[in-house]
RNA sequence: GGAGGGGUGCCGGAGUGGUUAAUCGGAGCAGACUGUAAAUCUGCCGCCUGAAAUGGCUACGCAGGUUCGAAUCCUGCCCCCUCCA
């Protein structure tokens, strides 16, 4: 049994381990291992990307292992060489801390808060002088760094490197040392630094640790890895109905990939499903709709899974009204603000009128104008584009010019999925 | 210190005096098809005015200038990259 629960851990979902027989032998010694994992505050949200690793950790804290959670407030600031943007601004302390709050919010949707150890980076880094910075630096070369492939990418294709980025991986490989972590977790795009943190660590005489490293999930966008800057991910903080969506949004190659990394669902039934989609006796809607619900149960429950699956069909397979829409109150202000940059011309300025009693009654408005004012639109220009490409009805009527009518309980949408009710 | 290359719309990247709100690709949006999959096809894709045709404004690192007219020419400035030292 304790045989087969390692045989998971250490197979299910996993890309790379260095150095496997080490780990194997730290889990069997019975130790209490400290497994780190770092974050970086200018970056608070969580994605189902990062949620690998973080169900990785969660399966070792369930065995007695112990999570140390570092907030990487200094590194924060050099801007993780990962060949996006080299520079970034400064956060305050205020901002770190409240960034911090946010991570940890969802951080633990993930795994136990009790079994988790937080330190910051500071700690340490705000004692360290010019003497200990080069005494760090002076352990590596540049050969070293530029055999990472990004630099050594960046570098042949005469992109910019800043020194400060070449601290990174060496900052990252102290906390490590700081922490005496035995185990580092992440995603295999971090392997460099993990393992100059393995040698670092040997180099000051701890056991080097071990590099666990989970594959990098692809984002929704079917090629490139989840990350937020892409807009390609699925957020652990976003509504069931959303996650439910983009889950059904995911083509179809990324299936078994997300049931493998984010889901528990048993090796052998995954056997069964790929074995089905390859025979084509299973619809691979089919899948989704069971992968959706297991990983809304997992940050949610069962309720919020079936509710968000009752939704999507409702509204997206069926196309009806959703059960919720945002509502906007047809506030004085919002009236005036209609009036006053509407039908300018006299003739036209008597057409807003009031019909009745205030329950029924009617507006004729500037639909651009309108769109604007509740958020379905970026603009009046954009508006307009999308009355052109007749995408909006109001009261499930296609409008076709920008003259339309709404009244209290209006129901307004905008191409398949923005709705938004008028209410009094 | 010297030499060379470059800064264009969300991103990549054309354009080197006018017909350029700026070729093209990607992303995005709308639509057809569908399983909110893929593939494919169509349209849109700066802001404001107008029902629309139209019109106006802002935009090609920044500031000036030349010109009837500039992203494109000139001057100054700022920033980035590579190479040599």
């Amino acid at each position: 049994m304790f045989n087969q629960d390692i045989g998971y851990l250490l197979k299910r979902g996993v890309a790379e381990i260095i150095v496997e027989d080490e780990m194997l032998g730290l889990l069997r010694s019975g130790k209490k291992l400290r497994l780190k994992e770092g974050f970086d505050p200018s970056f608070p949200d969580i994605h189902l990307g990062h949620m690998v690793a973080l169900r990785k950790l969660h399966q070792f804290q369930e065995l007695g292992h112990q999570i140390v959670l570092i907030v990487a407030d200094w590194t924060a600031q050099i801007g993780d060489p990962s060949g996006m943007s080299a520079t970034r601004p400064m956060l305050s302390i205020e901002q770190v801390k409240a960034n911090a709050e946010t991570y940890m919010q969802q951080f633990f949707k993930v795994v136990d808060k009790e079994k988790t150890e937080i330190r910051w980076q500071s700690e340490w880094f705000d004692k360290f002088t010019l003497t200990d910075i080069i005494q760090l630096t002076s352990k590596f070369t540049v050969a070293q760094f530029l055999a990472r492939d990004d630099f050594s990418a960046r570098y042949k294709a005469e992109r910019p490197i800043a020194l400060t980025e070449l601290l990174y991986p060496l900052l990252q490989a102290y906390d490590s040392v700081a922490i005496q972590a035995d185990v580092e977790f992440g995603g295999t795009d971090q392997k460099f630094n993990f393992l100059v943190g393995r040698e670092l660590q040997s180099m000051v005489g701890q056991p080097p640790q071990q590099c666990f490293m989970v594959p990098l999930l692809v984002g929704t966008d079917g090629s490139q890895k989840m990350s937020k800057s892409l807009g390609n991910c699925i957020g652990v903080t976003d509504p069931p109905e959303e996650i439910y969506g983009k889950v059904m949004s995911i083509p179809d190659s990324l299936i078994m990939d997300y049931f493998e990394l984010l889901t528990d669902v048993p090796d052998q039934e995954l056997e069964e499903f790929r074995q089905g989609l390859k025979d084509a006796t299973i619809n691979p809607m089919a899948l989704k709709k069971r992968l959706a619900r297991e990983i809304i149960t997992q940050l949610y429950d069962q309720k919020a899974a079936t509710e968000a699956e009752e939704h999507f069909t409702r509204v997206f397979q069926k196309r009806e009204l959703p059960e919720k829409i945002r509502q906007v109150k047809i506030t004085e202000e919002l009236k005036q603000r209609i009036k006053a940059r509407s039908f300018k011309e006299e003739g036209l300025a008597a057409s807003i009128r009031e019909v009745g009693e205030p329950e029924t009654e009617e507006l004729i408005v500037s639909v651009p104008l309108l769109l604007c004012e509740i958020g379905l639109a970026k603009s009046r220009s954009d508006a307009k584009r999308l009355i052109a490409q007749e995408s909006v009805r109001i009261d499930g009527k296609t409008i076709y010019e920008t003259k339309g009518n709404i009244k209290i309980g209006s129901i307004i949408k905008v191409g398949p999925r923005r709705w938004v009710q008028m209410v009094g």
